[in-house]
RNA sequence: GCCAGUGUAGCUCAGCCGGCAGAGCGAAUCCUUCGUAAGGAUUAGGUCGAGGGUUCAAAUCCCUCCACUGGCUCCA
């Protein structure tokens, strides 16, 4: 609200902020965001909504600081959106306290998708939400002025008599400082760092959006309290695009289409999170595995097998017990505890320990498509994102010191061959030694070199995360984008210097002497549920050929053609091809064609049957008359070998 | 595990202020033999998630449980 021009105070020396293009500003050591504005011009000082510090958003109000890099916020910025929603929470939290009595207020931050309140002693079901989101329109509508108060922590102490929660963050601010901020709109105040748009008139549309409960401060022990999520934008335009957004999301769900297309269930009579494959899903699935296998073996792999069930003793030995234990199913076989694996490794390191090993064998390399169980919290089932039995492409080496940069850079090509088979664009960050770490100092720096050293050489753009590796070693995290922008997370290559260590794995050197392996786990896919649940609503179920449970669908166009369509059937029986004989019209079997998401249909009617050719037409409604059987055929090997991403027959 | 919502035919859903269990799609059968995204008719298909309670009567109201959805929390 101070739109003050700079305070000119000779007395303190001034100081410089970093603009977003490199330049320095000077300004008065006391100078506010606002006020860099109206120095760098007039027109963005009056347009100033908010600032950034330092990547931290702030009001305009907030005083700037030596070296500071600083953004100016207005109306054009991405991060005017936060301001705005920011606002809007507190629209709502305005709304919530005309509509219900005795209402605490927590607290209500704007979010990546709009924005949150919560509130406790609150009792709201979704059939308020028409209420209250016309009492937010009011509340736009009135356009209160939004006004920021400095007040001391004495002054907030009392205002905040009646909201616990409040308090309790307010204890938390005084511990900072003497100053806190409140904003007022209308009858309505909070405890806020803001920054806020200038008055609800600039709201924009709000859409409540749901109820969900949320523990104060995320923490289980405390109360849990009602969390109304709502969104707002600009216009209505865009909360719109928003809303068809998140429908096409729902459109894509791998839970629907899994069911549409017979892929998988989940059934209350098999158990909670433990998938039942059908055919066609099992189907995707076993290409899936073959196309891992084939670059396993190309790179040196040899497959190995674990069972499902081993006795406890094992995860002792390899630490899981007592880490992992509570996410184990564990059971009593008469004197023996077992349990269902929870991960690979052990086994794997099991296999390697039973062998002596010299430094010419290594590096030794285990594949294994292990299927692992891990009892997550029923809350936390959901579809196949989150299951209690799934399957790694798992894949353990064991190296030598000097051998991981060699290794880590042929797995990453491996990764690199996957996600680009898929069209999936990617981030890559390595993860370095946190505080608690088993390893000797020299391990640890010679792995994250020869890490660097591998991402450095082939010129990836990486996020350092600083102490974010395993206690047991570092790792590079692969992120990937589908293609609605949703980003997941994928393949890992971990270094482990605790497992050779606990199995106390050896091989003996040049030196004749015994040597500690470095064991690196690593996985192309992750899990095959996860990928493949990724996949179905990356393709929105539209597999590409070579994964596509029904790959050709031959549509004759009256009875009297079945015998050529069957014919025509046998000439592609390399592939998944099924004739459709059902007494229908030729336009119902194309559509029945296309809402089972065959990639190509093959229509065959007199005139094909005469002339000897058939007609394709592919899941883009496009179409050929009179093509040959070999041609297409030829085409189809060679778009299913290298597993092209969408039917391009028809391609110009 | 916690909060909110949902659970009815293979699928999508209506019925829910108590009174005979419904529709569309799909399936089967028949008519139709069809040239590029739904031709017509008939039939079958149900423990209304499970258990208990209230009532003359429960899909509907109440209680308990199960599962699912969205969150929270947790996550090597």
């Amino acid at each position: 609200m101070s739109e003050s021009e700079p305070h000119s105070n000779a007395e303190q020396s001034p100081i410089a902020v970093v603009l977003p293009d490199g330049s320095e500003l000077e300004v008065p050591a006391d100078a506010t965001v606002a006020d860099c504005a109206y120095e760098i011009g007039p027109g963005l000082g009056r347009d100033t909504i908010a600032g950034k510090l330092d990547g931290e958003l702030v009001a305009k109000e907030a005083p700037v600081y030596e070296g500071a890099r600083l953004e100016i916020v207005t109306d054009q910025s991405e991060e005017y959106l936060d301001v705005l929603r920011h606002s809007a929470a507190h629209c709502l939290a305005q709304a919530v306290e005309r509509h219900f009595d005795d209402v605490k207020l927590a607290i209500g931050p704007p979010t990546e998708e709009g924005f949150y309140y919560d509130f406790d002693d609150l009792d709201v079901d979704e059939s308020d939400f028409d209420a209250l989101e016309a009492e937010i329109d009011a509340i736009i509508e009135e356009d209160y002025a939004i006004e920021r108060e400095e007040l001391t922590v004495e002054e907030a102490r009392e205002r905040l008599a009646d909201e616990p929660y409040k308090l309790e963050l307010l204890e938390e601010l005084a511990a900072d400082g003497e100053q806190v901020t409140f904003y007022t709109q209308g009858e309505w105040e909070d405890l806020c760092a803001g920054p806020h748009v200038e008055s609800t008139g600039e709201v924009g549309v709000v859409e409540l959006l749901e109820i969900a409960g949320a523990y104060w401060r995320g923490d289980e022990e405390n109360p849990m309290q009602t969390r109304i999520y709502g969104t707002a934008f600009e216009d209505e335009g865009d909360l719109e695009q928003f809303l068809e957004r998140r429908e096409e999301a729902k459109e894509r769900d791998h839970r629907k289409i899994g069911n549409e297309m017979d892929l998988f269930s989940i059934q209350d009579v098999t158990g909670p999170g433990l998938p039942l494959y059908h055919p066609p899903g099992k189907t995707i699935l076993r290409e899936l595995e073959a196309f891992v296998e084939d670059l396993n073996l190309d790179t040196g792999y040899d497959y190995v097998e674990t069972p499902h069930v081993f006795k406890t003793e094992l995860w002792h030995r390899s630490g899981h017990y007592q880490n992992y234990a509570d996410d184990m199913f564990i059971f009593d076989v008469g004197d023996d505890e077992f349990g269902l694996k929870p991960m690979n490794c052990p086994g794997h390191a099991a296999i390697f320990q039973d062998h002596s090993w010299s430094y010419r064998d290594l590096p030794v390399r285990y594949a294994e498509n292990g299927k692992v169980y891990r009892k997550e919290q029923r809350g936390e089932l959901s579809g196949l994102s989150r299951v209690w039995s799934f399957t790694i492409d798992d894949g353990h080496l064991f190296v030598r010191p000097d051998q991981i940069e060699r290794e880590v850079e042929s797995i990453m090509d491996a990764i690199d061959d996957v996600l680009s088979t898929f069209d999936l664009e990617y981030e890559v960050a390595l993860a370095t030694r946190p505080e608690k770490s088993v390893g000797s100092d020299e391990i640890w720096e010679r792995a994250e070199e020869q890490l660097e050293a591998v991402l450095e050489k082939r010129n990836i753009d990486y996020d350092l995360e600083s102490g974010d590796g395993a206690f047991y070693g570092p790792k590079i995290d692969y992120a990937f984008k589908d293609a609605i922008g949703r980003s997941w997370d994928g393949p890992t290559v971990q270094l482990d210097f605790n497992m050779p260590e606990r199995f106390d794995l050896e091989y003996v050197g040049e030196d004749n002497e015994s040597h500690r392996p470095v064991m690196i786990h690593r996985a192309l896919y992750g899990s095959y549920e996860r990928f493949f649940m990724m996949l179905i609503e990356h393709y929105e179920g539209n597999f590409p050929l070579w994964l596509a449970p029904e790959q050709l669908r031959v549509l004759p166009i009256s009875d009297a053609n079945l015998g050529y369509a069957h014919r025509v059937k046998n000439a592609f029986e390399e592939f998944r091809v099924e004739v459709d004989q059902r007494d229908s019209t030729l336009e119902r079997k194309i559509r029945a064609a296309h809402d089972d998401r065959v990639p190509y249909q093959i229509i065959v009617g007199d005139n094909e049957e005469e002339a000897g050719t058939i007609s394709v037409r592919d899941r883009f409604e496009d179409q050929e008359y009179d093509v040959e059987v070999d041609t297409f055929k030829a085409h189809l090997e060679r778009e299913r070998d290298e597993k092209r991403p969408a039917p391009d027959f028809l391609a110009d």
